[in-house]
RNA sequence: GGGCGGGUAGCUCAGUUGGGAGAGCAUCGGCCUUACAAGCCGAGGGUCACAGGUUCAAGCCCUGUUCCGCCCACCA
């Protein structure tokens, strides 16, 4: 079904698929390879996952860079908004193993070749799903150019920068500890160790002395690492321990004497003093086992189970259930001292929130300090701007204590790391393509590295990488530096930190003159929205139920710097509402619209033409004001109250006796025009935000052509035809708008009926002012809705009237014959009669001390609550009266 | 432990050169006024967390307190 000027509600579905699929067609998302002198405007798009599914987050991520991207066409730049998807490593051959799981296969079965192939053949069959999502949304992409991180050219783009980095040394292979998932079975960088805080226990355990002596008390909350340690340490100035360096324990459940040793790193006061070092299995205890050249006793494997190193008695147990088998056979011997309650916090996988485990292998890394110090400075001097500001000073938090970035991932989906090695002699070779005989000796036995390189690392060349590098290709010169990247802050760290740093490396240049961080969309706690939770809003739901339009505009209204999204139902129908009255709106001026209304000039104005062509003067400023700097709410709110509360509330209901033809011809025929010129106008401002109804009702308004996409932004008011503000209509306007006020407030307060006819005087010294205000005298009895109006100079205050007061004008409304005072006053009394009722019945419960006593006290708040609000509406129908009573003849 | 953000109407939140306290939804009253009942016209509702200070003037600037949230960090 779809929407046509007969139908009294917009009705979203189809009309959006309609058009998306015209804009499509007509090419109009595309963006020129090399546009000439002709401004430019560029974005790339944070890729999503390929495994992806549209969440909240790219919907308010998609919905901003399409408004900027149909903002600046609106101006006539070249945009280009590159799009693309992330092969995203360990996500994506997760859901894979998954998939095999469930035919009772593992990759293994399959093989690294085959298991790949598998995955291609998966991105094939589900990596289209996102993008068709981002569609729905109303994304203006340039499609035809649509990337993917492990694609031909970017995956060249991959090992030309690794191989460059290696040659510069700013690449290395080595052996540390590192973060290990278990369950992933892959090395984590240090950002991809998500902290979380747990309840678990302070172990005292005591190792004695290896001649018999007392020995040591060490805490640990780890017990089952124990079985690795090398040596305990002290501070060198612990009073306690004075003179144990050197000194020797026995470590219960092995056979192993380790040694004391002293490092003012040990912390004086927690616990006993004394610290058990796990040089294998603990970052400090790392640093300090290479510091002092302790032996490294490597007791937990790779699977998370404890290896032969161990000892039989835990050889092959999984490091919890050892955890366990230590404490008890510690128990048994003795030696367990005393057991704590301790919550500390636990690093876990970022991906499947295993408690990761420290461990000691060999791994490729990047040494990123150079990198950042340029990436720092070019922030510092503006080159980059990041705004919120706000945000620059984590940026620099970050990059001053970097460091080195551990790139090798062990699973089999991703760009495999171009390093071979030699089995001959050693030899490790790192080159862009397969070497074919070693380097060194010449040999023709090398194997390629197994692992492949962390996610992040094709993803932080994506701003040059989708524009064609390593080449020079005109897209890469025309585009390059893209005009803003648009992100969320949780991977500032991740991806636009690196970029920065990549970028500015490999281009010599900053990657985007602009940083937008917009906030999160979290759910009604405040958590992130996560699969895993469970409490994620579909906005694909949200669209089939309200439509992409009413979606955007919500999260545009709600994109407030600084501060985080908590998504509401009930806003997202509001802002539908708006949808719908802008369709009613344009329904409504299509009656009177023709083709000739475009021509012309603006004249012959009346006081609600010029004043509603000022407001839009207005409006334009605010609009192009906000999206300028990235303050989309104050765009959205700056178009939503001039559309509904000035335009349809004040202009159109001004404007229609003209319309309707009361007035003159002339005057009929001006107002056309100004309602055409001021609807074509608000348009287009609102399209970057709407832009499915805002085409719709495009191409059924006369004297258009061609599509939204392709309309002129309304020009500045330098400009040779741009719309002028004009003070005086507004002034004027606002006097008369103050007036109908006033007397619909009587109305209300007198309960007169909206259609019932009024007659009013208004008295007023000043002769201007009484000017305007006859001058508009059609207007105010119109709309509202006057018999007869009359404007004098002060005079004495007529009998039985209500009062109003505007400015230096008294409104009386005449109230002779149009209400019944005596009835008016009987409805009134009678309804005071009940409440003063009513109110000696609350007062008797709440002086009631049983009541008082017993009652819950939910039941005697309400109570109270009551009785106030019954107080209050008492005191309103007394003043009422007093009114009446003063107004009667 | 360090850093950051926030506390404004019943709810969700806007509010930058310091001068009017606002929106949506909810509530109450009145309207089927020929674009729109997904609407129209009105109304009520707030010591802008608390305490000081600067200023003619503070939701906004400064200081302190308190509560909530987030990020970073190697305290076993």
């Amino acid at each position: 079904m779809t929407s046509n000027l007969l139908d009294k509600g917009y009705d979203p579905t189809g009309v959006e698929q309609r058009w998306y699929d015209f804009w499509e067609r007509e090419k109009l998302f595309a963006a020129p390879d090399d546009p000439g002198d002709s401004r430019c405007y560029a974005i790339v798009i944070p890729p999503p996952n390929v495994t992806g599914m549209l969440h909240m987050g790219h919907a308010l991520n998609i919905t901003l860079q399409d408004i900027l991207c149909r903002y600046r066409r609106l101006f006539g730049d070249n945009v280009l908004w590159m799009p693309g998807t992330d092969h995203a490593g360990i996500a994506t051959q997760n859901v894979v193993e998954r998939q095999l799981r469930e035919e009772k296969k593992s990759r293994h079965d399959l093989g690294r070749e085959k298991f790949i192939d598998r995955v291609w053949e998966w991105r094939r069959d589900y990596g289209g799903r996102i993008i068709r999502q981002l569609k729905r949304l109303g994304a203006s992409c340039d499609w035809d150019r649509e990337r993917f991180t492990m694609d031909e050219g970017l995956s060249r783009a991959v090992r030309t920068v690794f191989v460059r980095l290696y040659q510069e040394g700013l690449i290395y292979r080595g052996e540390y500890l590192i973060n290990w998932c278990p369950r992933c079975h892959t090395a984590l960088a240090d950002i991809e160790v998500e902290h979380e805080e747990q309840n678990g226990a302070l172990y005292h355990i005591r190792y004695p002395a290896h001649d018999g002596g007392k020995g040591f008390v060490v805490a640990t909350t780890r017990p089952e690492t124990m079985l690795g340690d090398t040596a305990v340490a002290v501070h060198p100035e612990d009073k306690r321990y004075a003179g144990s360096a050197g000194r020797k324990v026995r470590l219960p459940l092995t056979d192993r004497i380790i040694p004391v040793i002293e490092d003012s790193y040990v912390d004086i006061s927690f616990g006993t003093g004394a610290l058990k070092v796990t040089p294998a299995h603990d970052p400090n205890d790392f640093e300090l086992g290479r510091k002092h050249d302790l032996d490294m006793v490597k007791v937990i494997d790779e699977t998370g189970k404890m290896t032969p190193e161990a000892g039989d008695r835990f050889a092959g147990l999984d490091r919890f259930a050892c955890r366990k088998a230590v404490v008890a056979a510690l128990q048994e011997e003795g030696l367990l001292e005393k057991v704590e309650d301790l919550t500390h916090s636990v690093g876990t996988c970022y991906r499947c929130h295993t408690v990761v485990e420290p461990n000691l292998s060999k791994q490729w890394f990047v040494n990123v300090k150079p990198l950042a110090e340029v990436a720092t400075r070019a922030v510092k001097n503006g080159k980059t701007m990041i705004v919120p500001e706000h945000w620059e000073k984590t940026y620099y938090e970050w990059m001053d204590n970097i460091r080195d970035w551990c790139v090798s991932r062990q699973i089999w989906w991703g760009h495999r790391i171009p390093a071979w090695y030699c089995d001959q002699c050693g030899q490790e070779i790192v080159a862009e393509e397969a070497p074919e005989t070693c380097t060194a000796c010449g040999n023709n036995a090398l194997r390629q590295d197994e692992d492949v390189l962390d996610t992040w690392f094709s993803s932080a060349l994506w701003p040059f990488s989708t524009l064609g590098w390593p080449d020079t290709t005109p897209l890469l010169k025309t585009y390059f530096p893209t005009s803003v990247l648009v992100t969320g802050f949780d991977i500032l760290f991740f991806w636009v930190a690196r970029m920065m740093m990549m970028g500015l490396h490999f281009m010599e240049d900053v990657p985007f003159r602009d940083v937008y961080i917009h906030a999160l969309v979290r759910d009604k706690d405040g958590k992130k929205m996560s699969k895993s939770t469970g409490n994620v809003i579909d906005p694909i739901t949200v669209i089939d139920v309200h439509g992409a339009d009413a979606l955007r505009f919500t999260l545009a209204a709600f994109a407030a710097q600084g501060r985080d999204i908590k998504l509401s139902e009930n806003r997202i129908e509001g802002y539908r509402h708006f949808i719908n009255k802008l369709w009613n709106a344009a329904r409504f001026s299509m009656m009177h619209i023709d083709d000739a209304c475009a021509d012309g000039e603006l004249d012959n104005l009346s006081l609600a033409d010029r004043w509603i062509l000022s407001r839009l003067a207005t409006v334009r400023e605010e609009v192009t004001d906000a999206l300028d700097h990235y303050r989309f709410n104050e765009g959205a709110g700056a178009l939503y109250r001039f559309s509904w509360h000035e335009f349809c509330d004040w202009y159109l209901e001004a404007v229609k006796p003209d319309l309707y033809g009361n007035k003159s011809e002339i005057r009929m025929a001006a107002s056309k025009r100004v309602l055409w010129r001021v609807l074509r106008d608000m348009l287009i401002m609102l399209h970057p935000f709407i832009p499915f109804v805002t085409e719709e009702i495009w191409q059924i308004l006369p004297g258009t052509e061609g599509s939204i996409m392709k309309a002129e932004f309304p020009p500045s008011p330098e400009s040779a035809n741009g719309l002028q503000k004009d003070p005086d209509a507004e002034s004027e306007m606002a006097l008369v708008m103050d007036v109908i006020t006033g007397i619909r407030n009587v109305r209300g307060e007198m309960n007169i009926s909206p259609g019932k006819s009024l007659d009013v005087l208004v008295h007023v010294d000043s002769d201007t002012i009484r000017d305007q205000i006859h001058a508009n005298r059609d207007m105010i009895m119109n709309l509202a809705r006057l018999g007869s109006f009359d404007v004098l100079p002060s005079a004495e205050k007529p009998k039985f009237a209500a009062t109003s007061v505007v400015k230096d004008a008294t409104v009386y409304v005449l109230l002779e014959g149009v209400i019944d005072v005596d009835k008016e006053k009987a409805r009134i009394e009678k309804e005071m009669t009940k409440i003063s009722r009513d109110i000696e019945a609350t007062f008797k419960k709440l002086n009631n001390s049983d009541f008082l006593k017993k009652a819950p006290e939910n039941v005697i708040e309400k109570a109270r609550e009551n009785n106030q609000a019954l107080l209050d509406r008492k005191d309103k129908l007394q003043a009422t009266l007093d009114k009446l009573m003063g107004i009667a003849p």
